[in-house]
DNA sequence: GTCTATATGCCGATAGAC
DNA sequence: GTCTATCGGCATATAGAC
């Protein structure tokens, strides 16, 4: 029952810290003292909300999950109504990110996922869900754009390729310290859409058929 | 001048343990400790050879490079002459590479393009060095089929592009810890291919043209 | 070029008063 | 729920004998 003026709570700040920092700077980059510093609070907070950093990792990953429609599509779809633009609104979304770290920035997802060992694996099994979670935004365009496509696509498919295009162009725009990668990918991605889009009429998939 | 049957030099044994490890946990999860012990040798002979342990960070990225031809796309492209089967050839690489870490494998240069500060300029220049490499060794191939690729493609933007879904597809597969993510990746990848060589060809280039 | 011993500092985590 | 003080350990790097 927060009352809309409240201050924040020692517990949102560390949660606050930890989306910003394990997103700046990683996981075992990001101290301990980097965290308290950031949130404002002191060891002994820490450890009576959260059982370890790791611990903190975990409800950082949870949040990442629930921010994801309200802020992170809600803020890409907003005045984009047609599936496939709002595809590409996402991936414009990201590119907006990497220019306004100077071109440093790395998905907090993709990070996490190369960096925290297989042996972390409810950590993996939360950045999975992540993933999950986007895949399915993409997935649910794609469904429905589905008669503007071919009908033998695989459009679950299809969704994980537009998540590994994405990760990819990050990535590479990231070591590059350019857009340009990132920019040549997602334009590389259009150009397929555009020949999947306008392919002749007869292959055109029938909507609502048999139930 | 080493002979065929010399062992290992300790400098060449720092650099294969860097090479080993900074793949398997990432160079901030390495420890001075770890490297001393794979290579078995000591504090005072790792620092005589390199001035710290990103200055190892670095030979070892030089050599992933001077690796790349002789070891990576040599073992790839063995038996397989067609380049676009090149291409895919070596995204089976990266497969097996895949089914042989039980599904925990990262790219290392992927891995440390995304866990390395930006303030490390110089390692990511060899990051992106790295990166060049991969998608001349693709750029390549393209070339070579450029007359069966459709004449207003953009055989740069799609070597990057073949890249980026690489190592996107791999991010997936690690955290799923499954090569599902990969197999649809790469499936999906080839399945524009098709579509890209199977145009009419009267869309077809020309080689050769006005010099 | 190799060895042992160690400097120095930060790491994540804890203790216990308030 | 918040505070200060501090634990034990491991991090990278160095010193100096051989």
């Amino acid at each position: 029952m927060t009352s809309p003026m409240a201050v924040l709570g020692t517990r949102e700040r560390l949660l606050d810290a930890g989306i910003a920092l394990f997103w700046e700077k990683g996981y075992a980059n990001t101290s301990m003292s980097d965290l308290l510093g950031a949130a404002k609070a002191n060891s002994g907070s820490f450890y009576h909300f959260f059982s370890s950093k790791e611990d903190l990792l975990l409800a950082v990953l949870d949040r990442y999950l629930a921010l994801l429609h309200p802020a992170m599509l809600a803020l890409a779809w907003a005045g984009v109504d047609d599936p496939i633009e709002r595809i590409f609104a996402l991936l414009a979304r990201y590119r907006i990110l990497i220019l306004q770290t100077d071109c440093t920035y790395g998905c907090p997802i993709g990070r996490l996922a190369l960096e925290i060992g297989p042996e972390q694996e409810e950590v993996h099994r939360q950045l999975a869900k992540n993933f999950d979670g986007w895949t399915a935004a993409v997935h649910g365009c794609l469904e429905q754009a589905a008669d503007r496509l071919p009908a033998d696509i695989d459009r679950e498919r299809l969704s994980g390729f537009v998540l590994a295009v994405m990760e990819g162009g990050v990535m590479l725009s990231r070591s590059h310290r350019d857009v340009k990668p990132f920019d040549q990918a997602v334009a590389e991605l259009r150009a397929y859409f555009n020949r999947l889009l306008e392919l002749p009429k007869k292959t055109r998939r029938k909507t609502g058929g048999k139930s």
